[in-house]
DNA sequence: CGAGCATTTGACACGTTTCAATCTCTGTGG
DNA sequence: CCACAGAGATTGAAACGTGTCAAATGCTCG
């Protein structure tokens, strides 16, 4: 088994890297946990420990509610994806979508064993820089492209990053999310999200219903959104 | 001198940390340069090698072209904050904006060092991470402001990243920033921005002028804007 | 079978963009 | 020292995309 990605490196931690046995739990202080669909794990409001989660199955979101019922939400972690809010600092809120299975590490822990393991402490780097270029990513969806563009680029996303794990299907994959959280991620209306989802079905780019995408006419979405992978890459 | 952020630990790092006293540039690589106005740095479509940057003193941009000519500005880096883009990933071009003080760091450098200390490597972490908490809130802004307030929570972003280097005055700062910059940050045109900026003007709560921006009515703006400067956070 | 949530549809309002033109400033060369 | 060029800022009018409000339909689960 490989051990190029953070969650590969912690899931094998205790077998290949050290050679004193001690496990996972004991190594980073990490705990497996499992959330149920729709529970809050991590309220903005309310600062807990520090820990990082690190997403082994499931689907959660990590939001923002704003005044006046609007809600932005940052993303949404799957398989392999973490989520740090550090408790001074965090204001946005964690949650599961799905049932949702996560590795739970202390920050502290984390930190001393990236001290004794240099890959450790290079892998945990990449992952944040990652989530970091999503949400840049985000952005760029948000402040520039129009609702169909938007989507369209999201639902490529989100089928790239499934596919890293092989969460995918021939040409789709199963996604929980509802219009509404669809509309909450894309800074849109769920009324407007509908519509132009409608769109997407009329003009044959892709389809999103009861639970899964699909995506119909990939070159077509692809030079209508520009998407370019690259920023989804995780080893090196 | 405190060294609680990453700048400050590394402007330190030969006098305080390293008792065989080499200098930072045999430590981690780096090198201090300086870009001239205007000069793009590093382009979003030529990957040169894997560095860091951190800022010392002037303005840059982080952004993103679109085809079409639209441009999204996912960030203005200026003292203490970093900006890295792995050749890999990156599709993003970092330029500078005013003239531009640079400590620039080869990563693998940067990761050697770290291994030999677990203070350099915990600030790097939390130096990323604050950058990452500064997105999501660009995001947060694009996806669910109007214009009024979007501009508003920017420039009371802006304030705060200044004042914890004192690059602030009495009720305003220094910014360089054009308005169609700023538009560009904020996912909106010039022409809107500079009506909104008038708007502002007008309701006597911030001005936008030649170089300097005056707050006027901070308690305004930030109940407007809900502002919580929680997440530029550094220390701790 | 009914309750509640998600989706769908329609008509209209509004914020932002687009297009076009003018104005202001600042630095430069004659 | 003035004239000019070019970039940035400002203003107006109209078009357009997305939001808002309201209501109906479909689905799922107890």
């Amino acid at each position: 088994m490989t051990d190029n990605t953070f969650l590969q490196f912690i899931e094998t931690y205790s077998v290949t890297r050290d050679h004193r046995k001690k496990s996972l739990r004991q190594l980073l202080g990490a705990s497996f946990r499992e959330y149920p669909a729709n529970s809050v794990i991590n309220h903005q409001r309310e600062s807990g420990d520090d820990v990082i989660y690190v997403i082994n199955s499931g689907w959660g979101k990590l939001y923002r509610d704003l005044h006046g019922g609007d809600r932005q939400t940052i993303d949404t972690p799957v398989r392999g994806d973490i989520v740090w809010q550090r408790p001074e600092t965090a204001n946005t809120t964690f949650s599961a979508i799905t049932d949702l299975y996560a590795i739970e590490i202390q920050t502290p822990s984390l930190e001393q064993a990236m001290e004794q393991d240099s890959k450790l402490s290079r892998l945990f780097i990449r992952a944040i820089a990652r989530q970091n270029a999503i949400s840049a990513e985000h952005l760029v969806n948000a402040g520039r492209r129009n609702a169909m563009t938007r989507i369209s680029h999201f639902l490529l996303e989100l089928e790239e990053r499934l596919s890293v794990h092989g969460l995918n299907t021939d040409g789709g994959y199963e996604c929980p999310l509802t219009q509404h959280e669809l509309a909450d991620i894309l800074g849109l209306t769920k009324i407007h999200v509908n519509r132009t989802l409608s769109a997407l079905r009329t003009n044959g780019l892709a389809t999103f219903k009861s639970g899964f995408v699909e995506i119909l006419d990939r070159k077509r979405l692809v030079s209508l959104t520009d998407f370019d992978k690259a920023y989804l890459r995780q080893r090196g």
